[in-house]
This record gives C-alpha cells, structure tokens and sequence, in this order.
DNA sequence: CGAGCCATTGAGCGCGCTCAAATCCCGTGG
DNA sequence: CCACGGGATTTGAGCGCGCTCAATGGCTCG
C-alpha cells in the first residue's frame, strides 16, 4: 500500500474549512456554519511533493480532494504501458468526483506535478449533504459540467494539430493572466499530455526559447510571449 | 432558423414513455407511474434522417434528449475550422446533459449519422423532478461520470498511437458483440474521430478489407475479424 | 567529486499529410 | 431502362513532420 504509506507521511493536519481562505470558491461554498458543524467526519490537509501518488487506477473511491495549491495530473495507462494525461486539476478544482457513485473505483491515477496541499474528505458526507442541500447539489452537477469540458478541450485543443500548435496551446492555458508566467513540468509530462514523443516536446520547447516567444526566469518557470503564441496556436 | 423547420419536419408524435419500449434501460428508469402523470409538458419524438443537426454549438440549452435508435455525433468546432468529433451517442445515451445547468448553451452540435429516433423533453421537468427524486437524481450522475469516462477513452484510445491501431479501436468499440457486425460512416466523420486525414481513414480501411480483416455485407456495414482487430488494437 | 537524471541535440527514416487523379456509387431525370 | 452528374471512396506520388535510436551536456544531490 504505497498509497496510505505516502499520505500519512504527507498528513499535515485537520483542516478549518470554516476560516479556510478559499472556502468561497470552492465545493463548499453554499455550505453553511450550521451544515459544517454535522461534519464529525475529519477532513484532512496533505503536503504532496511532485512525484506523488495521491491515488492510483482502480483504488476504491471512498474520499473526494480538494487542491488548495499545486496542480495534479489525472494520468490513464494503455495497454502498451505508456500513459496518457487526460486532464490536470489546479487551485480550487475537485477530484474524485467519481466517488459520489458509491462503490465506484477511481477512474484515474492522481500524481502530483508540483508541491501541493490537498484537502481530503470522505464522499459520504458529500453524498448525504447533497441530498438535502441544493446549493451543494448544484454545484456538484456543475464541476462535473466543468470536467467534461475539459476533458472536450484537451481533445480539441490538445491533440489535434501540429507540435508547435499543441504545445503553444498548452502554454496558453497554463499561464497566469496577470503576469504572463507560466511555471512548466517535465518534457516527459508534456509529451504524455498533448500525444507527442518527449523529444519532440523538448525540441519544440527549446525552439520557442530560441525564438524569444518564453524566457525561462528560473527552473521551468518562464515569461511568455503571449499575442505571438496565440498567433501560432490559432493556425 | 435551420434547426427548428428542419425538426419541425422530423416530428413524429408525442412519446407515450409508459409504454416505451426501452423505458427500463433509459434516464426515467426510476421513475413511478405518478411521476409521468405530474409531466404536463409534451414529450416529442423526431425521426432524424443521417446529416441533419438536432442542436447547434451554443443554442440555448432548454431540452434534453434520448437516442431510441441510431447514432450521432458531438463535434466542436476549431478556430481554422476544421471539426473535431468529441464523442458519439447511441441507443439510449442522453444528449444534452449541460441544460441541467440553467442559462448554458450546448457545448456541441448534435448532428446524426445514420438515421434516427430521438425523444425531446424540457430539461426543466428534468430539473423538477430530479429534485424530488433521488433515484433519477443518481441515474443523472451515472450518465455524467459515463459521458466523462467516454471522452476519457476517446482521448487514450482513440487519439494515441498509429493509424491502424485507431481504426482497429474505433471498430472494435462499434462492433455488436453478438454477430460481429459494425455499421461504418463516411471517411471523413472517422478521420475527425480518430484526429487523422479522410484519405489515412481510406487507405486504412481499404487495407483491412483487402487483409480479410472486414468483409463488407452492404455499403458500410462490415462483418469484423474480431480477434485479429484486437491484436493490432493492442499493439 | 562522482552518479544519475533530465534536457537538448543529431542523424536518418517512415508514417501520415498534401495535392491530385481515377473510379465507384447512387439517385435523378430523360 | 439507361444516361448523366455529383459526391464519396480509393489510389498514386512525393514530401515533411515527428518518431526512433543514440550521444552529449547540464544540473542536483548524495
């Protein structure tokens, strides 16, 4: 059991979802004070470092995740052995939403791309609050909403097109709006995510950098040259 | 207006879901004999004939709709304008998941392959009754977590590794596991499946059927060497 | 300081794309 | 019933992108 070996060394406590700063943007947000205090099941706080499994393909589904930092890959093996990365779940996302169907098991394996905190917390509480508040309810049916277009958009965008297409693509969905940075992950991972060989993904990376279209600040961190990229991830 | 005149046109009659041949196998499953008599809202049936769209990427999303025979596709639309088929839909799916969420357009056009039988309902009723109904309410998720587990496959399976490998999949996925049999489409729906050129679809094709690996009964409709597709899918 | 991992780069090849032509299929109208 | 036309399918020829296999270089960590 890797799995509970690595999250018990990774526990880092109970969580406080009622001062949690992200409580307005996240499932709970039509939670109220009242609801929170029905909850005498813990919910606990993980540390992953990247590399980490958060769960495996298959493992029973009995806890759904928050991300309070960090990004996951949701990661799917063919029967070759290669993995294909079918989505990536960031700040305020939900995983394990497969666990609202009981005795489901994970559809996914969860790996942790860079350092991140994660909530857990067991999907029963979620399924019983769901039944008698609407909010929840809806919110629920909504982050599915969201994953399927996701799960859509990584089709559409992500692997369809030429190498240099897929890859601007990606680092325009990646980049943080404000400040055009964009932190990356390994060339391994980006390949897995847009359907291309690790050298290709490399290659490409490299030429962009060449080509002044990313400065790399620090390791995989980069400023991007957004209008440009767009330029070529449109055509 | 093309969509409204061309359903018009399609009309066939008002469902009588009491009687429905398929009512155990489709979304009311769970729903009792009461719970028909509160739907005041008429439930259409249309005849679809192969091209024609049920929905258009963004129309408002006010109904939703099961697939009593035939099969359609989901497509999104990319900025050069080429299209992507993001999944496929057939005896007894469920379209239009997303008008569950009030205020949303549809995530794609809904346009059918072969001929078919729809039945159209408000997504409202939907909505009503789903609140009061736990069981619809689960069945409302499965069909979520299904459609999420589609596009996953679609992506793993369909979008990864060569051409034959993806034909193989795509046929094994359509083949009846009783006679072996598989109704085909045009080159060109399958190469916006598969993410590969009409004439890659072609040539492929062509070549398993001239292998033995496909014997063509009628126009597009193959009897499959199952065993030796299998083999190629997997590697 | 050495070991190991990862990114980068090189060389060569083959699959799938592009552009184009030939053929087949099928419905339509004379 | 047959000739015709238009669309889909098949096939051809040639090329280029991305894959494969392999070597090199840089960075981190013990």
């Amino acid at each position: 059991m890797v799995k509970s070996v690595t999250l018990r060394e990774a526990w880092s406590g109970e969580a406080d979802c009622l001062n949690c700063s992200l409580r307005t943007s996240v499932l709970f947000a039509g939670l109220s004070e009242a609801d929170f205090q029905h909850i005498h099941d813990p919910i606990d706080q993980f540390n992953l470092k990247p590399g980490t499994h958060l769960y495996h393909v298959g493992d029973a589904a009995e806890h759904m995740f928050t991300v309070r930092s960090g990004i996951l890959k949701l990661v799917q093996y063919l029967p070759d052995g290669s993995q294909r990365i079918v989505r990536i779940v960031r700040t305020t996302d939900v995983l394990g939403l497969e666990a609202m169907l009981e005795g489901m098991g994970y559809q996914h394996a969860a790996i942790a791309l860079h350092a991140s905190e994660i909530c857990r917390f067991p999907a029963r509480i979620v399924r019983e609050l769901a039944a008698s508040n609407p909010e929840l309810h809806r919110e629920l049916i909504a982050r599915w909403q969201r994953a399927l277009n996701e799960a859509d958009a990584w089709l559409t965008e992500l692997s369809t097109g030429s190498a240099r297409q897929r890859i601007a693509r990606l680092l325009l969905r990646l980049v943080d709006g404000e400040r055009d940075q964009c932190q990356l992950f390994s060339r391994e991972d980006v390949g897995a995510m847009l359907g291309i060989t690790t050298e290709t993904a490399s290659r490409t990376i490299a030429e962009f950098k060449r080509q002044g279209l990313m400065r790399e600040a620090s390791t995989n961190q980069f400023t991007l040259d957004v209008p440009n990229l767009k330029r070529i991830a449109e055509e």
